[in-house]
DNA sequence: ATGAAAGCGCTAACAG
DNA sequence: CTGTTAGCGCTTTCAT
């Protein structure tokens, strides 16, 4: 390994110097700074990021910590800092918190052991959370597809209200009045919003919710199946159903197609989340659609903004979610 | 922030007794561990990585460098390297190289100067790739999903050449011999392979392989698109048609459905890949999947030994493919 | 414009 | 069994 000292040994100045260099601080004379640059490049000098990060307390590294690496909705959300953070000279630290607290706990501590400039994280829980730790430690943190309610951050969201009760709505316009849903886990923002964009979209056309068509489950393909199981062997059952994540909707789909039921023509069917196979599947799904990358885009915007200035007011910014109406949805008449 | 030697003080012992039970090595009376322990506690100290990672010239970091973070082929190894990092105490650092060598190279340079202890990569060159300078700089290195031919590596791939070759000759089974197949670039193994496999079935019942109905492409769902329109405009079209990996079946999908073509009557399909959609969509496709989260742990479980002892040999594993036989596959007689 | 020197927080000889 | 000491490779005053 090669050290800023060797450079500093072959290009006759102090490692003082060569630091500047490699830094752009400070005034350094033409032709040192080429004798220098001439040194790094003969002996290949890589500076080592960790002891450049013990001494500024400081890395280059942006925090990444979502709930499932494997659902297409938070891959796109990596994709995108990934992206900006490549972009600006960072790297990024990628941690899978499952869904678990006690993960996400662990983590928020590897972040402020490993000293990372910065956090992203859809958090596990919208209070209580132990990202409020890295406020303290000083690291910029900012709270991605869920609202954190105990500590002030950056967030990027989506308008979960407004997207469950469009798509709800058109349902409705299609003359669908027993509408099932299934959606995630109340303790999260995600679920709350949903739920209440569903409900108002039903109050607001005199349709008064029914409690056996109103499930809730952790956002798995597992709540998906179960649910939709439950929802079609109501009697009557709904004649529409709005699953709340993509995950849901893969386990509905599953129960549908067990029963050997036809979408839309048995049972119509709008979905949250667009992933790739949403539109390969037949008959194509009515969706509302999230700007993944883009929300994915700013929170990275953010953190690396609050790592510059970290003075300023924290800010929400809410996306608009985006109804893509296609085939699974049918026109019915009240009998 | 609190440090080593603010817990030594409040114990009255020194630092390096600090250290030793924070690692367990050496010998601590117990009663000088439980001062120190309670010390630790109620300062809540949290080592800082960095400074031991200086220190001991290595991280408790693994590099993982993909080539799409979007594929969920990908998504399963990462899922499986997490898992097994995790539980070894280690964290991820996660690189998308977007399949493109200079990124590739970008990201190898930056497991070096953060110390990484280990890399995994699924490279996109199998010669001439710049993971080998990890070697001299005594990282060790493991490659996944691909072979590496130009230096010694621990490798863990799919038995591609049979897989492709086992699904192929399930639709020569059927009666097809007018194959199309659509595979990815030929400087992968990868795409290398299940070519060979592709050819191997067909002489081995003397069909003679047709350069109109071999496609190579960038493992993407626009070449899918692309060759699967020039395969099914070929006159006559193939009676069934081979995709390479899921992103090239996505691709060929769309154009299948856009020519109003059915699968199976009027094309049988048989793809690399068993994503979670691909029994969702009707007809459910045959596939042959490969064991993707096992390829990943394996992958971390052997970077995981390489950073313990790293005397060694190199060790090859390659896993087997599993045909899943479901419905897009019609029996055709020859006419 | 450049160098000397101190020190980030930790571990590992070495000594006792 | 425990403490002292010397760095790991870099940045940053403070001099000059």
């Amino acid at each position: 390994m090669v050290r800023i000292k060797d450079v500093a040994q072959l290009a006759n100045v102090s490692s003082a110097t060569v630091s500047r260099v490699l830094s752009n601080k400070g005034q350094i004379r033409e032709s040192t700074r080429e004798k220098v640059l001439e040194a790094i490049n003969t002996l290949g000098y890589k500076p080592s990021r960790v002891a450049r990060s013990l001494r500024v307390r400081s890395s280059q590294i942006i925090g990444l910590i979502i709930s499932d690496i494997q659902n297409p909705f938070f891959t796109s959300l990596v994709r995108a800092v990934e992206d900006v953070a490549h972009q600006n000279g960072y790297a990024i630290f990628l941690c899978n918190s499952d869904e678990h607290i006690e993960k996400e706990a662990l983590y928020i501590d590897l972040m402020i052991a490993e000293q990372v400039a910065g956090v992203i994280i859809t958090t596990t829980q919208e209070a209580g959370s132990p990202c409020k730790k890295l406020l303290p430690a000083n690291i910029p943190l900012v709270s991605i597809d869920r609202r954190v309610f105990d500590c002030e951050v950056d967030t990027v969201v989506l308008d979960n209200v407004r997207g469950a009760y469009e798509v709800v709505n058109h349902l409705i316009g299609f003359g669908h009045e027993r509408i099932g849903v299934i959606i995630g886990s109340q303790t999260m923002t995600t679920g709350r919003e949903r739920y209440e964009g569903y409900l108002s979209a039903l109050t607001e056309h005199g349709i008064q919710p029914e409690p056996a068509l109103i499930r809730f489950g952790p956002p798995t393909s597992k709540t998906g199946y179960e649910m939709a199981n439950a929802l079609l062997s109501l009697d009557p059952p709904p004649t529409a159903i709005f699953t709340g994540n993509n995950l849901i909707t893969i386990g509905a789909l599953h129960a549908i197609q067990e029963k050997n039921l036809a979408i839309p023509d048995d049972i119509s069917l709008v979905a949250f989340d667009d992933p790739e196979w949403a539109s390969i599947i037949r008959p194509r799904l009515t969706v509302v659609a999230q700007p993944t990358y883009e929300l994915g885009r700013i929170a990275a915007t953010l953190v690396l903004k609050r790592i510059k200035d970290a003075g300023d007011p924290c800010e929400t910014v809410v996306l608009p979610p985006e109804v893509r109406i296609r085939e699974s949805v049918k026109r019915v008449t009240i009998s």
